[in-house]
DNA sequence: GTGATTTTTTGACTTAAGTCAATTTTTAAG
DNA sequence: CTTAAAAATTGACTTAAGTCAAAAAATCAC
């Protein structure tokens, strides 16, 4: 486990080797809410930019090794180099539209073209990543995901 | 209409009085994004940051009245005085954090609990929203929502 | 105000996906 | 390697929500 949920997240990670993810426990059950591999950076969002805790969990799901950049020494760069401020700004940006885009894909489609998506969009990893945590990433039943899986 | 699709997003508005929708076509049909009403901000994230055409339109609902901010003035803003970055970049940090909670709110509802969630969410405006608009925003039929409003 | 258009409501029917339970497969532990 | 535990698959059944069509209500244009 890299995150608790009952910690600040004053690391962000980029990722050299490996596959992580982030969840959150709602009823008792692990619900994913995004996976990492290499080249990628991961943290707990709010968390670590607002500097208290949030809901979020962060796992290995493979043997994994990682750079760390703690959180003062962003503020150090941030601080010194105003590009790097203004880099952050626009980096946000275009996440945000990721996120536009899967509230959309999440919104309008079915279970199967949920799972084409996922597939696309996680399309170096998806492989990799046991079906019951791609069930809870896309909200629907593992059973659910196991039938369209076989269907093809 | 405030914004068309096929422009670049170079204002942002706050609005003084009146009602705002973004939404954006699929399928030839209007899909609401989100909703804006007395005091708040609104423009097309991805445009307005980026300097590039995105798919959300935004139309008055109602007759409003807005200030309006420009793009260059706000880069003026923060080339001058830095803390402008910082507190853009930290409100940006809560704005993740209601859209996380927004993809877990679609992920795992029934269509009844999308909608009170969206008038707990849209106290102070629900009522002005027509059902359709309010239907395509949470991605439900009207005929759903019709009956939904039926039982209470 | 009147007629036309759009939006909302209602009913009947269909379907995608969830649930529950049992079985098989995979993974982990000793 | 063997056993135990966890995860995935399969089948049977249920249900929430979608679709289609028609009627009613609301809105708009003249």
């Amino acid at each position: 486990m890299i995150l608790n949920a009952d910690t600040v997240c004053t690391e962000s990670y980029f990722i050299r080797k490996g596959l992580l993810r982030t969840y959150f426990i709602k009823d008792g059950k692990e619900i994913s809410e995004y996976f990492c591999g290499i080249d990628e950076w991961v943290n707990s969002p709010r968390s670590f930019i607002q500097r208290k805790k949030d809901i979020y969990f962060i796992d290995a799901i493979e043997k994994t090794e990682a750079y760390s950049l703690n959180v003062n020494d962003l503020v150090y760069l941030f601080d010194n180099f105003p590009i790097m401020e203004r880099y952050s700004r626009l980096s946000m940006g275009s996440f945000f539209g990721h996120m536009m885009e899967r509230i959309t894909s999440i919104r309008f489609t079915t279970a199967k073209e949920k799972y084409d998506h996922f597939c696309q969009a996680y399309s170096h990893i998806y492989h990799r990543i046991p079906l019951g945590m791609v069930a809870s990433y896309l909200g629907i039943a593992p059973e659910t995901l196991s039938r369209i899986r076989k269907q093809r």
